[in-house]
DNA sequence: AACGCATCCCTAGAAACCCTAGGGTAGATT
DNA sequence: AATCTACCCTAGGGTTTCTAGGGATGCGTT
């Protein structure tokens, strides 16, 4: 696994969430999006996002449909379900919560003795 | 897996270098000193402190040494390596640049066309 | 003295997830 | 006609965390 995306474990369900919530994009569309919202920090591998949109879907978050993707070719368009928006808010707020714990012990000055 | 804890992966090895960058500590004392520090947000397994130790200590970024607790009983003692020193520093750097990627995607505003 | 409890250690196997490394189809471009 | 890009997919591997156990020992309480 790459050195630098051990991070992305755990996030990859709200980043592709949050690509769906003004609408449907097939797969490829998804790991771009992300790509270039986050000027390309995160990469974003295609046997990484297939399985993801798969068990995604298998669990009723997102919808999918086959359609004509912009340059005409077939592609298949995932959408958001109502239970997807619900989690993408859960996942929200649970990373702010992670994230301020993380900040907590990064900045953290040995208040806690040694044992 | 706790439904609340798939973000501590990727991110432990980071909470226990943190934790002991002002001298020893042995398992225990780190998961506790991990939870105290977030408040409880983080809860840490013994099954997963121990195994994270070890393989820590294999890759030479801690060290361990048998001694005394604070209450007598006999604990193994994990301190920082140089070559630990430096993985914590770069885990901050990488969380923090994980972090504002995320940020960039939670507050992103469509504005790379659906397609 | 016996008991429970908290403190400390450990591991095997399961489960989950991302990556590697492949494969395929079909427009578009040269 | 050949090549490129956009799109789809999956099997298997590697890593990591959790579950679910097991064990030893010091201390306080009864």
């Amino acid at each position: 696994m790459a050195e630098s995306s051990h991070l992305l474990r755990g996030t990859l369900d709200l980043l592709i969430l949050k690509s769906l919530c003004w609408g449907p994009r097939h797969g490829y569309g998804v790991a771009e999006w992300i790509e270039a919202t986050t000027d390309d920090e995160l990469e974003i591998m295609e046997g990484t996002i297939y399985p993801a949109l798969h068990r995604m879907a298998k669990r009723g978050w997102i919808r999918a449909e086959w359609g004509p993707s912009n340059n005409n070719r077939r592609a298949k368009f995932y959408e958001l379900t109502d239970v997807g928006r619900e989690r993408l808010d859960a996942e929200v707020a649970r990373w702010h919560s992670y994230s301020r714990a993380m900040s907590k012990v990064i900045e953290a000055d040995a208040e806690v003795a040694l044992t």
